[in-house]
DNA sequence: TCTGGGGTCCTAGGACCC
DNA sequence: TCTGGGGTCCTAGGACCC
């Protein structure tokens, strides 16, 4: 059997946690630059607002419903989700963190146990000692489990915990297409053309049929929503196969300093993620480009590959590298409104070294990265940082509404949350 | 005026091998 | 008109997830 918890509207919960008063009202967190709408309370969800809604597209409904506005706040987010996962682990020790807000958990060990009143259980403790409401389903796949989650949440009357009984057909009919996890638009769109409606109607339909109209994942869904397990807990997480780091700029940018600074500073986080995941890249794209919503004669994309050779974590190659191949790419008088570094090729362990290689250097390499890290690491990101990433700030957020990072800055700690 | 930032997997088709 | 039978690797595009 497994469970899924995942937190009620997690970044809008994390905001109510330290500001209570948000409690009850609707509120909104935007993407970064505050672009986009990524995560609504309940009563912001009601009153329409999406996800991935331009806020300026929203100003009237936020303006006439007093909706509360924030920045995004990943370093509050990150923390809360740690607490969150950490008070998870004390009820169970198979837990596979799926993503910020969200955990699977094999209920194997609980034998004996109601699961139901487990998970209960648990969501209180999670409630009380983090604040962070979560809902939990049950069932035995995680397919099943997610689409029991799902239940929960629509569900008040289920007070948060919700499990897929046997027989399974009421609630399977009671969840639409598009919300069975693996499913997503196209692919609903798809099915509701022929008949099926609900992931009852998923789980009736003959695998082979299935998989020569979709693929053998969503033949594998399907039978995972029979109560046939495809799909495993994955504790360890598998090495990643790629890594990207890019960003929107909130001002345009035209100059090849500023763009150069911005891929430097790019480079220097995706290497740094290398080095935390001790891996190495052997390959490397670099890429920039103007606003997709530009008219066409205002519009330009460019992209390049380069190997590195020898794979390397090591930021002043991969900056370098990343700076020769963008170089000859940039146009003068073109807006850039976006750019990124993606590493791939990834791996661990002993590296071929080539012939003309020097031990030495790389030796050398490797104690200054060492040193960089851990000075950063003691006294704060970006302390000891390259040249190359700049000072032009053209990598700093619009972030116009940000709550402090009450849980992860000295400087920003709640002083008091009791109105003393 | 203003439009996020990450990931994974599968499939088809083409190029190549014997 | 007829035109072998197996493989592998790579890439682009499209689907999905949060």
């Amino acid at each position: 059997m497994y469970a899924l918890a995942d937190c009620n509207n997690f970044y809008a919960s994390c905001e109510r946690v330290f500001e209570p008063h948000l409690e009850n009202k609707p509120l909104v967190v935007l993407s970064n630059n505050d672009g986009c709408v990524i995560a609504r309370s309940q009563e912001a969800k009601d009153l329409g607002l999406k996800v991935g809604d331009p806020i300026f597209t929203c100003k009237n409904t936020v303006l006439q419903n007093n909706v509360i506005v924030r920045s995004s706040n990943f370093s509050l987010y990150g923390d809360m989700s740690r607490r969150v996962m950490q008070t998870i682990r004390l009820f169970s020790p198979d837990v596979e963190v799926y993503s910020i807000d969200e955990a699977f958990i094999k209920l194997n060990g609980l034998k004996g146990r109601n699961y139901e009143e487990v998970m209960r259980q648990m969501r209180a403790v999670i409630l009380q000692w983090t604040g962070i409401p979560v809902s939990i389903g049950i069932g035995k796949t995680k397919t099943l489990a997610k689409l029991a989650n799902h239940y929960a949440k629509q569900n008040p009357r289920m007070r948060g915990v919700a499990r897929v009984p046997h027989p399974s057909g009421e609630m399977l009919q009671a969840v639409e297409i598009e919300d069975v996890w693996g499913i997503g638009r196209k692919w609903s769109e798809k099915l509701r053309n022929i008949g099926i409606k609900t992931a009852f109607d998923l789980a009736s339909m003959n695998s082979e049929n299935i998989r020569r109209s979709f693929n053998i994942i969503a033949m594998k869904t399907a039978m995972e929503l029979r109560g046939h397990a495809h799909f495993r807990l994955e504790q360890t997480p598998e090495q990643r196969k790629t890594l990207l780091r890019s960003r929107s700029f909130a001002k345009p940018v035209e100059s090849w300093q500023e763009l150069s600074e911005a891929i430097a500073s790019h480079a220097t986080r995706a290497s740094e993620k290398l080095r935390n995941e001790d891996i190495v890249a052997k390959v490397l794209h670099v890429f920039f480009h103007t606003s997709l919503y530009n008219q066409a004669d205002q519009r330009n994309s460019a992209h390049a590959t380069v190997e590195l050779i020898p794979p390397t974590n090591v930021t002043h190659t991969i900056i370098k590298a990343a700076l020769d191949i963008a170089k000859p790419m940039w146009k003068r008088g073109f807006k850039y409104k976006r750019a990124g570094v993606q590493l791939l090729e990834l791996s661990s362990g002993t590296v071929q070294c080539s012939l003309f290689d020097s031990p030495e250097e790389q030796a050398k390499d490797k104690r200054m990265m060492q040193l960089l890290d851990a000075v950063n690491s003691n006294m704060g990101a970006g302390t000891l940082h390259y040249a190359a990433t700049g000072f032009t700030k053209v990598m700093e957020m619009k972030q116009l509404q940000r709550s402090p990072r009450y849980t992860t800055h000295w400087d920003e700690l709640p002083k008091c949350l009791c109105g003393l």
